[in-house]
DNA sequence: GCCGTTTTCGGCCCGACTGTTTTCAGTCG
């Protein structure tokens, strides 16, 4: 079993424990392991051979032997009797706003309410009023909370919260009254999907500024408005927070509500270990607050370097800020290139040259293309004979083409038995490959991990392409060994793309450091069907960021002589 | 259930907001 379906399984005794125990902290417990188990670097099969797993902060006595029993079999009897224990849907009702473990125990054990749909019921009727701790208020706000919860997933891409986002931002600087204002929460340290945007403002009105927050564009509903927070709920549905605080607060504010929670307990930590505290109005000593100039101030005076957001997950940042071993994040203008695109030679909407346009116009210096490849009929993957052609229009079209430089590339589906879906005549025309997966999700775990490296032994391969398959917020990638491809991928000098898609964002930033560590390099592709589309490559750099990536492990950081390179060099054995 | 350079037992972040409760519990981040 791989460490992130334990993990799942980890949280869900999590979830069953919340509702079932009557001590908060045996849940906390089960939560943390996973997250642990979720950062772990290397495989958890290997890590139990070695007998390590107590080792792992986070996982005791108790909780290793659920996750040996989960590793070896699926599933862990005490998990089984949880299950029995606590009806299916009971867990569905923690995802409704305002319930918690709590409220929801005294709806299961006074009502008898076991779903959704029973509460529902429940509500309607009315009899979710009368209970002790609840009112007409909270039954009111449950029924908008099921109406809620069933529009939406609850989490957005970051294509449906960012421009979002952004506009609020910007509708709050146009306030004289706002002094500093700064995206903060999951969205300002770059995760994959988020719940809601996190805003911290400074101010010496915040009631006005308040006032002006909620008359941003595309507000519908004012969720609660107090004396320093303010929530909204926007017409997509996407929820956000403004905390308003004075100038001098901002900083300690702007860092607090940025988190992660996992960074913020351990930042706090540290504080108290000097006798100091730290909360979201300052650093203090004793009662005195320490001035604070900015975010960077807080970790300066704790004896850290600055810590970028995107790092700041609780996985060992901390350790490394001080010890001075921070990564040298990625930054977009480091891009000399870009890679994985699509022309209406296959399915993309725009033609080559309108690309080759396009990207010039973005300050590119080269542009890689690839088509899909023939078994991609879905696609208008391209035959041979029109690999040709679009050869022939490329030489055409870089002879004309100064100061810029077209690679040809394909996307090449990878075939169930892991091979490339073109004889090697025909693979040997392309300057560089990106294999990927498009078909037959359903393979084992151990049939697909073979069918990924095959695929990577290839002498034709430069690229694994979105190494998961999965869609965000739709569908879960297909089982697969990542720890065994990037060990493949290290040895054998295949780059593992992060596909830019917001709808992808795979690989996944957490396998970053373990991809370091092997060596394995990266690229930063949109997988891009249109102009507009270069422009997810802003969503990979965060993710790249976040895997604490730096431009020398990123492939199209390279300037165009050297990234023709290193696609030649598998192929010519250098 | 986990953890410990004061602890193997007794803590486990803590402050804001809401609603219902007349002094505070539950939820959230």
């Amino acid at each position: 079993m791989l460490k992130s379906q334990v993990a799942a399984l980890l949280d869900e005794m999590a979830s069953l424990l919340e509702v079932q125990s009557d001590n908060p902290f045996q849940p906390r417990a089960f939560r943390s392991a996973a997250r642990s188990l979720e950062g772990l670097a290397g495989d958890l099969e290997e890590v139990i051979a070695a007998g390590e797993l107590r080792s792992i902060s986070g996982i005791g006595e108790s909780i290793a032997r659920e996750i040996v029993e989960m590793a070896a079999t699926g599933t862990s009897q005490r998990l089984v009797e949880l299950r029995a224990a606590v009806p299916r849907g009971i867990l569905d009702l923690l995802r409704i706003p305002g319930l918690g473990s709590k409220k929801v125990r005294v709806l299961a054990l006074e009502l008898g309410v076991d779903s959704l749909d029973a509460l529902k019921l429940a509500c309607e009727s009315g009899s979710v009023a009368k209970l002790k701790g609840f009112g007409e208020k909270t039954q009111a706000k449950i029924l908008e909370g099921i109406a809620y919860i069933g529009s939406v997933s609850g989490r957005f891409r970051l294509d449906d919260a960012l421009p979002h986002a952004m506009l609020l931002i910007e509708h709050l600087q146009r306030s004289h009254r706002v002094q500093r204002v700064e995206l903060a929460g999951s969205l300002r340290r770059g995760k994959e999907t988020v719940k809601d945007v996190d805003i911290v403002a400074s101010s010496s009105e915040p009631d006005a500024v308040a006032d002006h927050f909620v008359r941003a564009p595309g507000v519908i509903t004012v969720v609660a408005k107090g004396e320093t927070k303010t929530s909204v709920r926007l017409a997509n549905g996407l929820a956000s927070d403004l905390r308003v605080v004075s100038d001098a607060e901002w900083p300690a504010a702007l860092q607090y509500f940025t988190g992660s929670k996992e960074h913020n307990t351990e930042l706090r930590g540290i504080a108290r270990d000097l006798d100091w505290k730290l909360n979201e109005y300052g650093l203090f000593r004793g009662d005195e607050p320490l001035p604070l100039k900015d975010e960077a101030s807080i970790y300066e005076a704790l004896g850290l370097r600055y810590i970028e957001p995107e790092l700041r997950e609780g996985l060992g940042e901390i350790a490394l800020a001080r010890e001075g071993s921070l990564p040298d994040l990625l930054t977009q203008p480091e891009l000399r290139g870009v890679v994985h695109v699509h022309t209406d030679w296959s399915d993309g909407a725009a033609s080559l040259e309108a690309m080759v346009e396009a990207a010039r116009a973005r300050g590119y210096s080269y542009l890689g293309v690839t088509d899909h490849s023939q078994s991609a009929f879905y696609a208008r993957g391209l035959t041979p004979d029109r690999v040709r052609a679009q050869r022939a229009e490329i030489d055409r079209l870089n002879s004309g083409l100064s100061d810029f430089r077209i690679f040809h590339g394909i996307e090449s589906d990878i075939r169930p038995d892991g091979a490339l879906d073109y004889e090697p005549a025909v693979l040997d025309i392309f300057e560089f490959v990106i294999a990927s997966v498009h078909s037959s999700f359903q393979l084992p775990v151990e049939a697909m991990t073979e069918r990924l490296i095959r695929a990577m032994k290839d002498p034709h391969t430069t690229f694994l392409g979105h190494p998961t398959g999965r869609l965000l917020l739709q569908r879960d990638g297909y089982l697969v060994d990542m720890d065994r491809v990037l060990r493949a991928a290290g040895e054998l000098g295949v780059a593992v793309e992060i596909n830019a898609s917001p709808y992808r964002l795979d690989m996944d930033w957490r396998l970053g450091a373990r991809a370091r560590e092997l060596g394995v390099r990266t690229g930063i592709h949109p997988d891009a069907h249109s102009p507009e589309g270069l422009d997810d490559v802003a969503y990979g750099v965060r993710c790249a960021r976040k895997a604490g990536f730096g431009a020398t492990h990123v492939v199209n950081a390279l300037d165009a002589a050297e990234f023709a390179k290193f696609c030649a060099r598998r192929r010519t054995g250098s």
